[in-house]
RNA sequence: GGAGAGAUGUCCGAGUGGUCGAAGGAGCUUGACUCGAAAUCAAGUGAGCUCUGCGAAGGGUUCCUAGGGUUCGAAUCCCUAUCUCUCCUCCA
């Protein structure tokens, strides 16, 4: 009863078993605790401990107390008084090991919270300079004139004044062409994932609870990139937290696997420590609109899922004409919970520059143990963690910067790309 | 917001102080039957931690929403929280 078994968190076998590997990749990713691992190392090692010694504590307790009934119904008095003094002082001794249990675990969760996911072997070496090309698609769009940035295009329907006074800094307003295609984006998106890449659409809740943050490693770390209610509620900073949350504490049948769910979401993001970064136009805000693709895999088959995930990301981007490349991100660069990153970047000719529009990830099974998601296979006896995996498919408002600057016109006019036309209804926008 | 009912395994659903990890059913697995399938019959089938063992396996322990409490002993009694449902109220 004072210990629960789940340690819903980093792997504390992968400690035990493979510290060093554990250790090298902390350090690869420039984890600024590692000596955190061998702090958990002796708490798992105390915790078998105790428990070892409290449970042979209470299996004396629990052998003795089969002998009550039969004691109660036909001992004499002096029997039952001394049975009953016996198992009290048993009942203390085991009592007598909670506190210390529970202060270990207590330590050791917090530790193992607080840990990332260990990095896929094969990650680059260092930081955000570092991430490696992978591939690149299309061409760099020729102007026989000067392209433009999106807000110096955009002056009159991107609005970041009357967002700043109805919000705040890092807020806007879109006005007529521009708010229609933002709209259409998330549209043509989604009509894309459901219809040719075989996603289930999903619409779910933007706010969520600390459990739900928990598992996918928003918390505890990063609570203050987060908006939160006076309820202890959170404004999601991306749908993957409750996608990814929609199978938490849930055993999948591998026969429905992988399970693949895209869903458009507003997204919340404090962008605690981006103060000076991209203060003007549309590339940086406290809110966004973002489609996010979604699985559920098997451990083995995660790495060619991510693959596929990153290609239908991709395909967005082909079907609106606009060149891209692929990085894989290095070591340092990658999210707490993820253990392999490929980041597309979109190609800006107003800014002379590739800009993320997506970032794909597997999470191998770190979210998988954190949330308790698990399946079991066909006919087997045992439980797995699955694995999760998730990608940005794409972000709308970078989207829609670079559709407004790849097909700008000299007299600052946007071209509509062939794949928008039925959404919008229109060959030509005018968004000054 | 007011009043009441409930939360049990992959799912449904019994179970009001000890012998309950938990009846029964569904699902799933295996076998029988069948040319095959369906139906039927039989057997099996929760999870975590931990110890022993090369392993196969076996032992111990915990888990009946969560957290506290009562008791020698809790799925069962008490308190709190969360969620669900019903009725009333309110409301896009």
């Amino acid at each position: 009863m004072f210990f629960k078994g789940e340690r819903k968190m980093f792997d504390s076998r992968l400690i035990m078993e493979q510290k060093e590997r554990v250790i090298a990749a902390m350090r690869k990713r420039n984890f600024k605790d590692i000596a955190l691992i061998e702090t958990a190392a002796g708490l798992i090692e105390k915790r078998k401990r105790l428990i070892t010694e409290s449970e042979s504590a209470r299996a004396q307790q629990n052998k003795r107390s089969k002998d009550m009934p039969q004691v109660m119904k036909s001992g004499t008095p002096e029997e039952k008084k001394a049975l009953q003094e016996e198992l009290k002082a048993l009942a203390e001794q085991v009592k007598s090991f909670q506190p210390g249990v529970k202060a270990v675990e207590e330590e050791l969760d917090a530790i193992l919270l607080s840990i990332p996911n260990l990095l896929a072997d094969d990650a680059p070496e260092g930081g955000e300079d570092n991430a490696v090309e992978v591939k690149t698609w299309g061409a760099k769009p020729q102007f026989d004139f000067t392209p433009k940035e999106h807000d110096d295009l955009c002056k009159k329907t991107i609005d970041p004044e009357r967002g700043a006074k109805l919000t705040g800094a890092r807020f806007s307003v879109l006005w007529g062409p521009l708010a229609t295609l933002e709209r259409v984006l998330i549209q043509f998106m989604l009509d894309t994932h459901t219809r040719h890449h075989g996603y289930t659409e999903v619409w779910t809740p933007f706010m969520v609870n600390r459990a739900t943050m928990t598992a996918t490693g928003q918390l505890p770390k990063f609570e203050e990139d987060l908006f939160k209610t006076t309820d202890d509620l959170f404004l999601i900073p991306t749908a993957e937290v409750p996608v990814t949350n929609l199978h938490r504490d849930e055993v999948l049948r591998e026969e429905d696997m992988p399970l693949r769910y895209c869903a458009y979401t507003p997204c919340f993001r404090r962008e605690a420590g981006n103060y000076g970064k991209d203060t003007k136009g549309y590339i940086r805000q406290h809110q966004f609109n973002k489609v996010e693709l979604v699985k559920f895999t098997r451990p083995e088959e995660s790495d060619a899922e991510l693959m596929k995930l990153l290609d239908d990301a991709e395909d967005i981007l082909r079907r609106l004409g606009l060149h891209y490349r692929v990085v894989r991100l290095a070591a340092q660069d990658q999210g707490f919970s993820s253990s392999k990153t490929f980041d597309i970047e979109v190609w800006l000719p107003g800014q002379g520059r590739y800009r993320e529009i997506s970032s794909c990830s597997s999470f191998t099974d770190y979210q998988a143990r954190r949330g308790q998601i698990r399946f079991k296979r066909t006919g087997g006896k045992a439980t797995e963690l699955v694995h999760t995996l998730n990608g940005s498919g794409l972000a709308i408002g970078r989207t829609l910067i670079a559709v407004v600057e790849n097909y700008q016109r000299a007299d600052g006019s946007i071209a509509v790309p062939e794949a928008l036309r039925p959404y919008l209804g229109c060959e030509v926008i005018n968004p000054a």
